[in-house]
DNA sequence: CGATTGACGTACG
DNA sequence: TCGTACGCCAATC
């Protein structure tokens, strides 16, 4: 393959497409909206959303997408999103360290050591509570 | 620009 | 069952 032309052309490339930047927040848009749709006193994990929204592997993403789930309106129930393990990993990233088992203990969820107990119980799987 | 770092989870020995 | 390795990918150093 011959690339003709000899001028030396810098062409600038994008750094990010629109097209990148909806998907982007369209992901975060739809960990949002699956966050919000957990009932009340129930809990799921960060790899069954990922799971729900196609990326099974990208589960490190949907705690990412958590980062900025303080900021975004209307609020997200993020102390609902616990690891697989009904761990609360995310903690440290609340006001302050106890607010997470605070919420959860609000919604009638005992916590004892940052380990979610009856985890199996009220773990809520939006694959297979919801049809979308 | 390459290396490192995570609110994670699965695979493998 | 436990520890290690690796995939994931944006952000940060």
């Amino acid at each position: 393959m011959v690339i003709a032309g000899g001028e030396n052309l810098l062409l600038e490339i994008p750094t990010m497409t629109a097209a990148e930047d909806n998907s982007l927040e369209s992901f975060f848009n739809q960990v949002y909206a699956v966050v919000r749709l957990i009932p009340k006193g129930r809990v799921t994990s960060y790899g069954a959303i990922a799971k729900y929204l196609g990326t099974a592997r990208s589960s490190r993403m949907v705690g990412w997408a958590m980062n900025g789930s303080h900021t975004v309106r209307p609020k997200v129930p993020a102390h609902r999103v616990v690891n697989r393990n009904g761990l609360l990993t995310g903690k440290n990233h609340f006001s302050t360290s106890t607010r997470m088992e605070e919420l959860l203990a609000q919604e009638g969820i005992d916590v004892k050591n940052d380990q979610v107990q009856d985890f199996k119980r009220l773990y809520w799987d939006p694959a297979a509570e919801l049809a979308i």
